[in-house]
RNA sequence: GCGGGAGUAGCUCAUUUGGUAGAGCGAUAGCCUUCCAAGCUAUAGGUGGCCAGUUCGAGCCUGGUCUCCCGCUCCA
């Protein structure tokens, strides 16, 4: 099948299946904004859940933490989001080329007698000042400034790209309206930042040690695309890991491999996976790396391993005059401890999962010499949104009661689903559909010896268990 | 953002010079009781993505707009 074909039916069976729908569908949908539904939700959160185990509970140096989405604005003047994406843009539309509109009039300016070029760049900050994009837009075309790659005057709009979403804190507005500007936060990373000395202290940390979250964040990206890969609004999981000034390098190189051989653990395939080295850093990164997953539309960034200084902590302590600092006993020294940062995408994993378990495949029907194709998800066990379903052959005889001692039996302890209508195949189907790996049948033969079969999503074989070994048995494959 | 493609019932599609929408599957209720979606009966479900224009009349023609997919671009 072809990948755009495969991944167009991954669209629609996530949707037809209650994995993901687009937000506001009845009103045409927001673009690029996704809602989770039944079976999503709970996809999604056992995977936000297998991430947190692995990072706090199975490390003694990583705690958690769930700080707020608003923070204060000077947190974003201090990371740098503020200052590196406030200014108006221009594309050229022949060479795609997109202009700092205040780069592209002063280079122009530059090349005029200097009475001309004054009383353009005068201009240009009174438009700057007030904001006026479209006057801006105009003083562009009326100097017949060119692009330098296709040297055109073909241009869009001017347009204001800042990735933060900007809303108002307070009911009630100011006389200044800036004074209440607060930001959706564009990453979780700063949550954690800002509350270093918060942690280590409550919780008497030791350096090296990890402050792990999961959360929401928002970046107004100007094209977001490819179904939940790149949203507006997004889940983080990531883990901040404090390190003494000089062995950065080390614990990014572990954490490296420790974040691979997670994802592969998960299930996702070797072949599937591999690293790319970032060429060109970030501002506050001397090291960093993407775990890519071979997505259904090519190669795509899933993880990043940074290595971040101390960039982060040292802006905080410059904006906020407190000191961002752990003193070492071991070498009895001061410092401001350096980040490797390790950062998932949760939809981006979601996505992943997904993808790798969805499969069409063949199979054989009652009808002899004909086949029919079976749709169905191999989630990992542990992942999937529902464990067990539990059929009673039929709506008679009693069977329904036993099955509802079942679902009474096993519902405190993993997700269950019932269900009585229907032919069993076309049940099994439905399970298939939605990632259901095992189903318990109760037949008439369950009276007889207290036995119900226990059907596997995978490998479609069927075992007879005792009443009492079911929960136990599905127990045992979830952890 | 630029270029290309698409949008008719929950899904897959039909309606062949414009004459106010159909099928299969699915869903729901009941019958039947059968271990891998295909038995029987009945019912519900669409202002044709949305808004305008042309026309006596628009799912079909025109314009705009929204959303999705693809390529390029962007992605601290």
């Amino acid at each position: 099948m072809a990948n755009d074909k495969l991944f167009a039916n991954i669209i629609s069976h996530a949707k037809e299946y209650g994995y993901i729908f687009q937000s506001s569908e009845i009103y045409d949908g927001l673009s690029a904004v996704y809602d989770y539904g039944q079976y999503g939700s709970q996809l999604k959160k056992n995977i936000r859940d297998a991430w947190w185990k692995s990072m706090t509970q199975l490390h003694e140096n990583i705690v958690g933490i769930d700080a707020a989405i608003f923070m204060h604005p000077t947190t974003w003047k201090a990371s740098g989001h503020i200052d590196n994406f406030s200014d108006p843009m221009i594309d050229n539309k022949d060479s795609n080329k997109r202009y700092r509109v205040d780069h592209l009039i002063e280079s122009h300016a530059e090349n005029l007698p200097s009475a001309e070029a004054a009383a353009l760049i005068a201009e240009m900050e009174q438009l700057l000042a007030a904001d006026n994009f479209p006057g801006l837009k105009q003083l562009i075309e009326t100097n017949k400034i060119k692009c330098t790659v296709s040297g055109t005057v073909n241009w869009t709009d001017v347009r204001q790209f800042n990735l933060m979403f900007k809303t108002e804190f307070g009911a009630v507005a100011g006389d200044n309206a800036d004074d209440n500007v607060v930001y959706l936060r564009p990453e979780t990373a700063q949550g954690i930042f800002v509350n270093f000395l918060n942690v280590q202290k409550s919780g008497r940390m030791k350096i090296p040690f990890g402050i792990a979250q999961t959360g929401k964040a928002f970046r107004n990206e100007i094209v977001a695309r490819q179904f939940i890969f790149r949203m507006r609004e997004f889940e983080q999981m990531e883990m901040q890991f404090f390190v003494r000034p000089g062995t950065e390098l080390d614990w990014y190189a572990k954490w490296k491999e420790a974040r691979m051989q997670w994802h592969k653990d998960l299930g996702l395939p070797a072949e599937k996976l591999r690293f790319h080295d970032h060429i060109k850093l970030a501002h506050y990164a001397n090291a960093a790396v993407d775990i890519e997953y071979d997505f259904p539309f090519g190669w795509k960034e899933l993880e990043g391993i940074h290595s971040r200084t101390d960039y982060d902590l040292r802006r905080h302590q410059e904006f906020s005059k407190k000191k961002m600092q752990y003193f070492d006993t071991e070498i009895n020294q001061n410092y401001i401890p350096f980040v490797v940062e390790t950062s998932v995408g949760l939809d981006r994993l979601f996505l992943t999962i997904l993808s790798n378990a969805y499969h069409e495949e063949e199979v054989p029907t009652s009808e002899e010499g004909k086949t029919d194709i079976r749709t169905v998800l191999r989630i990992p066990v542990k992942l999937s949104p529902i464990k067990l379903a539990i059929f009673p052959l039929t709506k008679k005889d009693g069977l329904p009661e036993i099955a509802r001692s079942i679902m009474q039996e096993c519902m405190p302890h993993f997700q269950c689903f019932y269900e009585e209508k229907d032919a069993i195949g076309k049940r099994y189907r439905r399970q298939d559909a939605i990632g259901t790996p095992f189903c318990a049948t109760i037949d008439h033969q369950t009276k007889e010896d207290n036995t119900v079969t226990i059907r596997n999503r995978d490998t479609l074989q069927q075992e007879r268990l005792s009443l009492e070994d079911i929960k136990e048995f599905v127990l045992t494959k979830i952890v």
